[in-house]
DNA sequence: GATTAAATAAAACATATGTTTCATTAGCAA
DNA sequence: TTGCTAATGAAACATATGTTTTATTTAATC
């Protein structure tokens, strides 16, 4: 019994993975047997064994991926930049959605910020880094929130204290001091910074 | 003069980005029909105007894109994390391919590194941040880059000094001292940082 | 070199998708 | 209401794509 040829097989697959990577969607089994130097059935066959074996997802017209891509990525929304502190996180508020690779940086739904003043700056949180938030309501102690104080979004790290009623937000900024507040709203926590160096 | 029904317009808008969002590829004609409440004559013609008029793009089989999409994403090559030292920029080296929006990011070719040691705190680099450099052999002084020192490439500040026939590599880094060299491959520079805060 | 089996590619086929045609419907104005 | 115009959707059509069949080629083995 002769082996199938393990070059062909790579060659559909790196095809697949450039192909989506220059159009934006998969190429048809025509054309990656041209871009391969095959047949349309050969080029059939493989993709077809490739997709039994987990190499490659094939579902219909143009609709080949390799396993090896990223294909999940997070829909991550950018609200527009306002002057002083942070956006509230509504849908409306929302100007332009990008993805972020799930692989680097987990599941959404996430918002991304940009940070405004320097209270965070012992977390690596500079004034005018990106922010990236993970929207949920609520938190575990010791992350850094979004938390809603008053009308404002802050960004603090999220101590509550059940037994004096009270939730300390704390600035990483050894010159501020920690803020109390009897409840408040969690809108998200903050997943990665990221820092602009050009 | 009839006017056309801009409620369906925006319908189909918004159903081409979701089913992109969901599926990673484009509806067909049938499917956004059916998911706006129309029929495959009327979602045609709509769409060749919104083309036309460059709401969206169409170019054949299973193949619209809204222009407010973000579909240009960056490749960017993520080497195996090494023990020690930053790995050499090698194509070989790459295990793992992930994408990263052309507008928060800028255009690649980028690399995605983990940062090792704590030279760079000062600039914002931490241990164990992921640092994302464009490949390139140049850079203009006084920007972050990774410079190849002997066999080990670092991270450092670029500052030639051509009257000195020498490069100045300044680690942000108080505590350490500047690296002189008569010259040194470039391999990268930082564009961002990207710090995980869970 | 002859034999055999697997892989291949040309062609035929089936299906899905896009595109056009055309009769119908819906809205608008006199 | 009546007549007009534009938009619509059902159906017919054209085309692109996927899938199967079948003969051919290729490579290995004896």
């Amino acid at each position: 019994m002769r082996s199938k040829d393990k070059t062909l097989m790579a060659a559909i697959e790196r095809f697949v993975c450039e192909y989506a990577d220059r159009h934006g969607y998969s190429p048809s089994m025509q054309e990656i047997a041209d871009g391969v130097g095959s047949s349309k059935p050969t080029v059939y066959r493989y993709i077809s064994q490739m997709n039994r074996d987990g190499i490659l997802e094939y579902s219909g017209v143009r609709n080949v991926h390799s396993a090896k891509d990223n294909p999940s990525a997070a829909r991550v929304g950018i609200p527009g930049r306002v002057a002083c502190g942070l956006p509230k996180l509504a849908e409306e508020n929302i100007e332009e959605y990008v993805k972020l690779p799930v692989s680097l940086f987990g599941e959404g739904p996430f918002y991304l910020l940009t940070a405004s003043g320097n209270s965070m700056i012992e977390a690596g949180i500079d004034d005018g880094d990106w922010v990236l938030v993970r929207q949920q309501d609520t938190a575990e102690p010791g992350k850094v929130v979004v938390a809603l104080i008053g009308d404002e979004a802050t960004l603090k790290r999220y101590y509550p204290e059940p037994e004096n009623h009270r939730i300390r937000l704390h600035p990483e900024n050894s010159t501020m001091e920690d803020i109390y507040v009897d409840s408040c709203e969690i809108q998200g926590v903050a997943v990665s910074v990221f820092k602009d160096l050009t």
